[in-house]
DNA sequence: CTGGATATTTCATGCTGTCAAGTAAATGGG
DNA sequence: CCCATTTACTTGACAGCATGAAATATCCAG
């Protein structure tokens, strides 16, 4: 019967308040980081995984495992990659099921000057004093219960 | 070589830290809503979508700028809603150009059902005082360049 | 009325993602 | 040792998202 609104009604205008402004921070955030990845003629995905490549060469799985997906998708992301001479397949001698995806001395630089324009971060953080970037460090670690 | 780093050290340490900690909740967001779309059947998009449907019968082209994205692309994702019986296309009368999609009553629903159950908003952010929560929104909207 | 702008759709294409099936290699219990 | 199982990856089929170009219908200004 609640047919009318309701929906919000239970939690405190606060607090809604502070969802709505992380929504558009991530919004923002997401929009940015693909506006960079296509700048250097690269899918978000591929940048993410470009990214993850920058800590060394990785099986596919824990690859799939960082993206939260499944592994036949990475499988086809690292092939694109690999067809730009981006990233590469190397085996593990320690385990001959596994394949190292790493990247290219070509993939680390783009990794490197896309992360370099990744200035979502940096600009607007710069609005802030460092004692107000300390004190939004700690309530992000305390809602993330990083610090419990 | 180059081996090490390098790549992030023009930063400062404590910037860095919470670009980190933004990506963070950044991805959580992500992964949560998209989540909580799919515990209804809808992909993130649909949601999208169906969620800005609540404020109202929207011009195909208003979607496609709120999402920031081509207008074709629109078309089919209210077509997907539209063929499940979430959404419905009406004229404009005073445009004939111009399609109007609206929720229908069981897009309604499941559009409030699906807002309920995206805690990430409420849960994290438990955590936190009222005071806290104040300081955080003020932090954020400097940050968003609301308030200049 | 005509020409240009606007709103939407269709089509072709590419990427992301899932799932099911298949291959290859490791591993452990008998 | 050997076979069954598990694990890692790939392939193929399919759906959805997203873009761009071209088609259609309508609006609007001159």
């Amino acid at each position: 019967m609640g047919t009318l609104v309701g929906m919000t009604s239970r939690i405190d205008p606060l607090t809604l308040e502070v969802v709505e402004l992380i929504g558009t921070i991530v919004a923002r955030y997401y929009e940015e980081y693909e506006e960079a990845a296509a700048k250097h003629s690269l899918t978000g995905a591929q940048a993410r995984v470009l990214g993850l490549l920058a800590g060394g060469p990785t099986p596919m799985r824990r690859l799939a495992q960082q993206l939260k997906c499944e592994p036949s998708n990475v499988t086809g992301i690292v092939d694109r990659l690999e067809s730009r001479g981006l990233a590469e397949r190397r085996l593990d001698p320690a385990d001959r099921r596994v394949k190292l995806a790493a990247a290219t001395e070509a993939g680390r630089e783009t990794s490197e000057r896309l992360r370099g324009s990744l200035d979502f971060a940096r600009e607007p953080l710069a609005e802030l004093s460092d004692e107000e970037r300390t004190v939004l460090r700690d309530l992000l670690k305390r809602m993330l219960g990083t610090t419990p």
